[in-house]
DNA sequence: TATTTTTTTGACCAAATGGACAACTATTTA
DNA sequence: TAAATAGTTGTCCATTTGGTCAAAAAAATA
């Protein structure tokens, strides 16, 4: 008797699958692979262990969904970058919407960099793939923009990593960042950073 | 028979442990606390897994004595910044000895961040002590500078982190840094840097 | 060199953990 | 509503892993 492989999913199963997806971000991002547990992950979402392993067949395969979902995200707002607004301005609003990304997606910041930090074994290909062609890609607007003096000359590249770096920083280190302010800079963190970020880059790429 | 207490480190001691914490800062730094485990720290020194539990009582007393060693490190270039100094040659030579450190001190530089990100369980009374204290310190200098108007307008605070992040994300993110640049930008990866964060800083601190 | 102290290790243990599975329950479908 | 399918769980298992311990080996000391 051949056994018939289901092809659609159940209510049950979209809902059960997002329910362990979100309890996974949050026990991964916290305590990384493999301070993650099946149990962690199953009280945290109110399943039994046997029950999540019903969803999926391994805690790596569930590691790996979480991690590709957010890789696609992660990588989105890159690609907004507009060749037809005014350069500063667009360059601007990727920053505003990276930090933004850092304040609404905190646990998403820190296991992409728990993932890279520890040798991105399940990102490389994706990293060396679909991202760097976007890298590049951004790359050659720069460098375009810096020829028709749009913008001051800068290493793209590296004007890139800079604005992911200092961006994230707020997610992914904020345990340090709140250690060392005081209460009333604590409160607005956010609106300072913006601030920070938009005077720094604007100084560092206008044309004067 | 009351248990003679030892104190002085015989030379076995002093040697061994030194070994340990080598071997257990790279096993650590690739694989975090949980990831790490006894065997790998052993087969990373060439010692069996008792004789290690012989010189420290459990793999959080190693992990313990790793990091402390470490965060003394990490924080003292800070100190270094001077009053006496021109102020933006000061902050850029604070930018290249961070800079030197993320190229050379890669592993310190990896399990430090993997600390901060998991919450800091173990760091954060440094955290809010003595780095927070050289930290203030520090920002009042920028603010004299500030008011004194040798460098631009800027939060200190947001100011230093951003030195931090972008220089750290050079070691933290090597992998993916690597994965984006092509053979040759990758040969020059830290001369590059250096040249675009002197330029960034310089641009956004000058006083014109 | 004899004795004491330090160091090393093989064998072992208990707890944690990823995962299997059969039995049971709930839901869907005919 | 009966049959079929999907979903759930208690129980169990094997492996990994932090850590113990007693006995052996090496080194220091008297």
């Amino acid at each position: 008797m051949t056994k018939i492989i289901q092809i659609k999913q159940t209510r049950i199963q979209r809902e059960k699958r997002l329910l362990i997806q979100k309890a996974a971000l949050q026990v991964f991002s916290e305590f990384g692979l493999r301070g993650a547990t099946l149990d962690k992950i199953a009280k945290a979402c109110g399943l039994t262990k046997p029950n999540i392993l019903y969803y999926y067949s391994s805690k790596d395969e569930i590691y790996a969904e979480v991690l590709q979902s957010l890789l696609e995200e992660w990588i989105r707002p890159l690609k907004d970058i507009s060749e037809n607004g005014d350069p500063l301005t667009e360059i601007l609003k990727y920053v505003q919407k990276k930090l933004t990304m850092s304040k609404t997606k905190k646990q998403e910041s820190k296991l992409f960099a728990t993932e890279i930090l520890h040798g991105a074994p399940l990102t490389q290909n994706i990293l060396a793939g679909s991202l760097k062609e976007t890298v590049d890609d951004k790359v050659k607007l720069l460098n375009k923009w810096i020829s028709e003096e749009k913008i001051a000359p800068v290493d793209p590249y590296h004007l890139i990593f800079s604005i992911w770096s200092m961006t994230q920083h707020y997610a992914d280190f904020d345990v340090q960042v709140y250690s060392l302010l005081n209460t009333k800079k604590r409160s607005r963190i956010f609106q300072d950073a913006e601030d920070f970020l938009l005077t720094f880059f604007t100084r560092c790429l206008k044309q004067d």
